[in-house]
DNA sequence: CGAATAGTGTCTCTTAGACACTATGTC
DNA sequence: GACATAGTGTCTAAGAGACACTATTCG
């Protein structure tokens, strides 16, 4: 067996979140070198006893003071070049899914938290430290790969939404336009994914839309596609 | 910051290939603790100025002694309990695809190599060391899934290949059966799947059938459908 | 010739997408 | 009433799956 590596190992975190019809990031400002202020991902080292995914919610309530928000978290992918972080750090990233929140609070490691516009963060490759454009280039793509075939848009939305507010986030995380009318047919229709609550809600104007909340479908027969 | 974390990294492989219309794995008998003398899948650490890929990579060519063999490999998912190796190490696994080939050379590290019908052990949850079934599950469903969507089944033929062996790796790693001429007609209407040759071949008795080779699509459109 | 495998045609059912139309609220 | 948004109906084209049929080899 080779003498053990000295490699460190961290999480870094892409969540995001719909605002404003528009997919958002949560970056922070890096307090520490390297790339002492400048911007990057959210994230920090795995400790002695932890498991990659406590990490992950760990780092998440740290540098956000997000608490008691109902979050989706899985694993992205792992990010290891030796260039990566001149401390030999590889990084294991997560994706995390929230609704549309409060404004994150600055937290311990980071000089300030805030929300960043994905669209225009992804046209420049050299926004972010490290390879953070790369992980948030794959974390943007697991999601809107993963709203087609499962009901993940919900981790978008409040307990109760309605069909447009479900549709409003499919248009900001695939960036592209929807017909309302096929979606409603579509989304009714398919089974499980979401279930009536009973209530309706007049908050966009015009004829009182029923409320729903995510049903129990964990895939989606059939599934959505992109345009 | 907090302190080092002393975690050491590893990467595993989960290496399919279809062997006498069934799918099988890669696995070694393990020469060291722990777990000496259970069976577990093929990896080892990074090297300190390795890029995780290339530890796959190596490892792939230790252990098994296969060279020149076109192989695809990518990135399955990262696994770090904190009680999965006493050692304290977290892998990348990865998932790596590869024509029938010659028979494994058992690697340095390892007492012995060789293909294990993936169908049985997945099977029964502890016959592979550490989390390794798990891992195993992870990269058989991935490549199940990236069947549907992707050219991956090319991976596991040869250069040139019949229409007729490309559906038995798709029955392989599906275990399921599939209707020939169904998916002729859309193996063959399917953009950019895969392009003749121009030769054919009678290796299965019968009509000639032309041979193909991968065709440019990186993904399919439309997808080929699980049963 | 028969057996075996390769490859095509055709039918039915489902779904995507375009878009006309109806429903129900506010002003 | 006008207007806005919610939700349904209908048409067309394309694809999935079932399966009859034709094509080309070997023995």
């Amino acid at each position: 067996m080779p003498k053990p590596t000295k490699i460190l190992v961290a999480t870094d975190l892409v969540v995001l979140t719909v605002r404003n019809e528009r997919l958002h990031v949560l970056t922070v400002d890096r307090g520490v070198e390297p790339f002492r202020g400048h911007t990057a991902l959210p994230g920090g080292l795995v400790l002695p006893n932890e498991d990659l995914l406590d990490t992950a919610e760990r780092e998440l309530a740290e540098e956000t003071g997000l608490s008691g928000v109902r979050v989706h978290l899985e694993q992205l992918a792992s990010y290891g070049h030796p260039d990566r972080d001149p401390r030999r750090v590889i990084s294991i990233a997560y994706l995390a899914l929230i609704p549309d929140a409060a404004d994150p609070t600055a937290g311990s490691d980071a000089a300030g938290a805030e929300w960043a516009p994905v669209i225009e963060l992804l046209d420049h490759q050299d926004r972010l430290a490290f390879d953070h454009h790369r992980i948030l280039t794959d974390g943007v793509e697991r999601a809107r790969a993963k709203l087609e075939y499962s009901p993940l848009a919900t981790a978008f939305c409040s307990d109760e939404f309605t069909i447009a507010e479900l549709r409003q986030v499919y248009e900001a995380v695939w960036n592209a336009g929807i017909d309302p009318r096929n979606f409603h047919r579509k989304v009714s229709k398919t089974p499980g994914f979401v279930v009536e609550t009973g209530g309706t809600t007049t908050r966009q104007g015009g004829r009182p839309a029923k409320l729903y909340r995510k049903g129990p479908a964990e895939l989606l027969h059939p599934p959505m596609l992109r345009p």
